[in-house]
DNA sequence: AACCAATTTTTTGGATCCAATAATTCCGGA
DNA sequence: TCCGGAATTATTGGATCCAAAAAATTGGTT
């Protein structure tokens, strides 16, 4: 009924990921339009779309399957998260900051102290923190003044991370968590102060360090969409 | 007539890089429909395609607009390609190699021994050389035994690397050609080396360094399709 | 003449129909 | 029982139709 075909796309991610489908399984455009209340045109614009993120791939034969990842991709996948905003961080720092992306950083790191200056995360600041990373990296890469390396980071990022996300939906609460994010946190002050002094090699190294933690914390990002 | 979707998409993909549509430059379905004589179906979801490419965006308004690329973003998908093949030889180097992807790999370096031992390349040694070049990374590239890392070089790929590529067709003949390649070569020895030796630091070094040669040589793997 | 509103035109998204083709089933013969 | 080929079925690709929404144009008012 009343579905653009963006929807489609994203509700698709999300059964997927969410395991309705599950991964090697045939996948049929008439079951999919049937399952989602549309018709299979919507459905077979979303397949090209999700063809490309590299959660479905075609087969051999006829139609889609959906990919199967291992352990060993989502670790890959977040080493090239690493290498991409090592990358960012890189050109940022030999490029030098600009005034207002220095000052941007510096509010969100002055948010963050805040946040951790009680010695613990409530929910509602687990909520903050998130937001607070997601603007902080997006940042930094946006101010690369190209969007090359921002479009590699978000086409690499559905299915590995949304397999990470699960993971820390169910660890956020555990003890050593707070311990996780806050030394989160403080990578990024190095990296700002990298950025700040202009040692594009050390922020790229610390950037490509920091991407670890996302794969006990999850997405670094957030999943978008 | 003719034309099943995969084609829609490559001719597009062709057209724009050729210019047939300039950057920046509204694009509507119906027109396309028209220009490559089928229906709007197919554009429909080659539109889909292109955009997850990058090679088209929407608009905020409706519909398409070819993408625009800089010298800048050309240089930064150069070094994109550079870390993610870094990556890929890191892994593998710390991984190890195996015997039969050692062999291969020296197969194809005898090959360009054998290419470049008279001094000079004929027209024909270059498309050899270009095939043989694509091949060693290739392999390598696939040796990482995970396929995140190739499906995020592909999809970096196509326009800053079309563009790239048409520069190297005016200079292919030009003079010191034939030492820029001769150098892309030596340092496929060099990355084999460290390959073999389990040197995983060098081995990405060697690589990042090596994709450079690929802003005036043009696409280190060739334009697929 | 400029600005705003209403109408017309254009364009996209979704549904459906038809044709082509791959996959499967079924049947007969060895 | 097993194999091969023909008929059947299922599924995808392309074209067309309709509706919705956005863009452009027209006209009226200040």
């Amino acid at each position: 009924m009343a579905s653009e075909n963006r929807s489609v796309v994203t509700q698709l991610r999300k059964m997927i990921s969410e395991g309705a489908y599950h991964q090697g399984e045939r996948i049929g455009e008439v079951r999919v339009a049937e399952d989602l209340g549309v018709s299979r045109t919507p459905v077979r614009l979303a397949f090209r779309t999700l063809e490309q993120e590299g959660l479905l791939e075609r087969t051999g034969k006829r139609g889609f399957v959906v990919r199967e990842f291992s352990e060993r991709d989502v670790q890959v996948a977040v080493e090239v998260r690493g290498v991409l905003e090592g990358l960012a961080a890189r050109r940022l720092a030999e490029a030098g900051l600009t005034d207002p992306v220095r000052e941007q950083l510096e509010r969100y790191l002055a948010e963050g102290d805040r946040l951790f200056s009680k010695g613990y995360l409530e929910d509602a600041d687990i909520t903050d923190w998130s937001r607070l990373n997601g603007d902080f990296h997006r940042t930094i890469i946006e101010a690369t003044g190209t969007r090359v390396i921002a479009d590699a980071i978000r086409r690499n990022d559905h299915l590995p991370f949304a397999s990470a996300e699960s993971i820390i939906i169910d660890k956020r609460c555990l003890d050593g968590e707070y311990r996780k994010l806050f030394m989160a946190h403080q990578q990024h002050w190095l990296v700002f102060q990298a950025l700040r002094e202009g040692e594009g090699a050390r922020a790229e190294m610390l950037m490509r360090e920091h991407a670890y933690i996302g794969l006990r914390y999850g997405s670094l990002f957030g999943l978008t969409d």
